[in-house]
DNA sequence: GCGGACAGGATCGTATACGATCCGTGCCCA
DNA sequence: TGGGCACGGATCGTATACGATCCTGTCCGC
């Protein structure tokens, strides 16, 4: 199944930002184990660099290193997930006032390009990739508005919320968020700041309010989860 | 065994502290090179522990790792400096409200005893330590308002204010944010959340004001620099 | 006298080896 | 039969060794 990437080591930071991908995409989730062997030999390298890349994704959130135990794919906590989008409601509606402000007419053509992908994959069935440009709209936005640390901010806010999603999501079917980023699409085309900040507010709410974070399932969870797969 | 114990080994994390601890106090500055054998007999490890630490404070933006050339201290451009102190204005003031909203009794006394602290250093002539002292009393803040993520942001943004500071500050006489500290407490002592936030977006306001963001300097200041160490 | 090439030294990059820790399993005993 | 203990395997933690890269000082040719 999962043929060669391997020939062509990879640095630290690509191997992180690979895997990073993976957990936009859905293709690992919470509670997998990252053993080092085994993503190195996934990845040509050997287990110093994956190390090194685990920390990175660790300090961001998405891994959890266990001492003598080895690196696990982060499960947000309840409170966690709500930490996070109280971040993203900080920082996105100013940043997507700061972007709508800014945003020029290449921005606007790439966000377009974003959503027509987004629209694509979903078509598709890739339903992983769909969601991983979903987030990465966000991202785009903060790089628009120019804020190259509050972008990073973003990213890591954006990569864990893909986690929360993995867990707490209600329901996979509806993917409501195109109108969301259609009208924020359409706030930076007028130029409306006002509006392209309350849209993104909104949007987050939305975001926050599909999701299930009453504290029920999980300490069951991390049992039964742990059996099925 | 082990014979050379300086002190007794340290972990990755302890190690990222210490540098950390000391770019708060100004005792590491801008472009100073943190070679890794250096700094691991200095902590007494090797440099695999090293190589983490640096790659930890990399990731935090406050050192600087050039391939094949070493780590660096970083010195903020000033267009990362507006960067910083533009994240600061959009999470501080927020999480001041919070704060001021939330703080017990106890929290209260804590920061007292801070600011308590901070007047001891200046009075004994511990300039760094009161300025360390002076960037913890915002992450204390952030503490208070018991959101660990935003917290982990605004202490990563404080130490990068700290380099900062090191780089554009205009006189190091006045030190006149005990002023505003003190505004702070009283604000959170009548639990006036609105004043909080209003008070911690004028004092980040003050401090932006207080640095010398014009690039002239920075051009030939890279190069002196490095010269008169 | 000056510029470019080269060699030596120092430092970093990565892999690998070895020791430490933990988990699981099977045995033994109560 | 059930619980405790000891052993073995697997995985991680760290140091160290070796190769690669870059910097620097020197030497030679122009």
């Amino acid at each position: 199944m999962n043929h060669v990437i391997a020939p062509p080591a990879a640095t630290a930071e690509q191997i992180a930002e690979s895997l990073t991908e993976a957990v936009h995409e859905h293709r690992i989730l919470p509670d997998m184990k990252l053993a080092e062997d085994e993503v190195g030999e996934t990845f040509g390298v050997g287990r110093t660099i994956v190390r090194q890349a685990l920390r990175i994704l660790a300090q961001e959130g998405l891994v959890t290193l266990e001492r003598n135990r080895g690196a696990f794919v982060s499960r947000p906590s309840i409170r966690e997930a709500r930490e996070v989008f109280e971040a993203r409601a900080l920082l996105e509606p100013a940043t997507a006032h700061a972007a709508a402000t800014r945003a020029a007419a290449g921005d606007i053509e790439r966000l377009e390009a974003h959503i027509a992908d987004e629209h694509a994959a979903l078509a598709a069935g890739e339903a992983g990739r769909a969601l991983s440009l979903s987030g990465q709209f966000h991202v785009e936005i903060a790089r628009i508005a120019d804020q190259g640390t509050i972008e990073g901010f973003i990213r890591q806010l954006v990569a864990r919320s893909s986690l929360v999603i993995a867990i707490y999501w209600r329901r996979r079917s509806a993917l409501c968020e195109s109108h969301a980023h259609h009208a924020l699409l359409d706030a930076f085309r007028r130029r409306d700041a006002e509006e392209a900040s309350e849209l993104m507010k909104g949007h987050l709410v939305d975001l926050l309010s599909q999701l299930d974070l009453r504290d029920q399932a999980t300490p069951p969870r991390s049992l039964r989860e742990a059996l099925d797969r």
